[in-house]
DNA sequence: TGTACATCAGTGAACGCGCGTTCACTGATGTAC
DNA sequence: TGTACATCAGTGAACGCGCGTTCACTGATGTAC
């Protein structure tokens, strides 16, 4: 049942706008009493800091795989922000469910392996756009700027203030990582 | 008592984290009962609605005035943005409530005013920054590129992934804004 | 100046709703001897 | 192989809660004649 839960809320939350989901709602989705998801979670928190969870592994793992689809480096960090920004529109209530949550527990108690990977990703690919020597404070800066960039994107889109542009998209994202030109 | 309606609810909304104003609990901080409310809003979308607005008008001004008082010019333009992560920053849920419900209207349907404001400012920096030419197509690249940057570093903050630090986020600000050189 | 009437802001009771959570329970599955 | 017992996943009824909204109302303020 856990697992199902869990399925469902992704697929809820892929295709929903707001992120957010009831524990009746759910248990009623699936066929299930209300009342049997607390053999699976002490409370809704812990369910919905599951799926948040998941969230941010199928982020990281989705940016993992399109760098690598391009070979890595910096094309592959170009396309890994691009898929940041896919994975908000196509997963819209997740997205955002997904950093509302994490943000909320103390630093570590996360997802370990999830959050670091996305930090990960970020710090190599800055790595891969500047390859000489770069000072770890302006590594910092760059990574967070780029995060930045993908991450206001995203938002922008989900409220509906941008207009999904593929051509366009790639454009914006290129002033910041094609930089170091 | 639609003034102070807005103005509790503009306070309220400064201080929380949450976006979620009740029409009810609202009505009972002020000191009225519920119903009262319906006097002067259709419904509480309405006055969320209005509170968006508000919301959109003070963030708008506030770039205004960010950037006026560096004399205009790029680095108007910079201390524009970086009055946008500020109002996010100190607005938590006005924020937020702000750009999720204003994209929920239609293009045109938002306060005038406000949003043009806020867009015409993001023309004018993006000029400023780029004395020279720019073709039109260019410019709204840059512009659109710009406002993901500080929304994204708005939002990141916002949910706890980014710690507040001045010199640091000038330092990410300029990246973009500082572009131009 | 006084009277009749309309307008309008606000009230309190009541509606139905969905929610998260607790409770005592049932029935199936496994395990010890 | 059979019996006794513990464990565990699930059930349905019930709790109290706050919500948005409707309703019929009250009392004050303004206006017409």
């Amino acid at each position: 049942l856990r697992a199902a839960a869990l399925a469902y809320g992704l697929t809820e939350l892929a295709s929903a706008r707001d992120p957010d989901l009831g524990l009746r709602a759910l248990a009623r989705a699936i066929g299930v009493s209300a009342t049997a998801l607390y053999r699976h979670f002490p409370d809704k928190d812990a369910l919905l800091d599951a799926l948040a969870g998941a969230g941010m592994a199928q982020l990281g793992a989705l940016q993992a795989r399109a760098a690598a689809a391009v070979g890595g480096g910096r094309d592959g960090f170009m396309e890994s922000g691009f898929a940041y920004v896919r994975f908000a529109r196509d997963n819209p209530a997740l997205f955002r469910l997904t950093f509302s949550r994490a943000g909320r527990m103390a630093p570590g108690d996360d997802d370990p392996a999830a959050l670091g990977q996305a930090q990960r990703l970020l710090y190599e690919g800055v790595a891969a756009m500047m390859p000489g020597e770069i000072a770890p404070a302006k590594r910092d800066v760059m990574a967070l700027h780029a995060w930045s960039l993908v991450h206001g994107l995203a938002m922008l889109i989900l409220d509906g203030r941008v207009a999904w542009d593929d051509a366009k998209l790639r454009q914006i994202l290129a002033l910041t990582f094609d930089m170091g030109d």
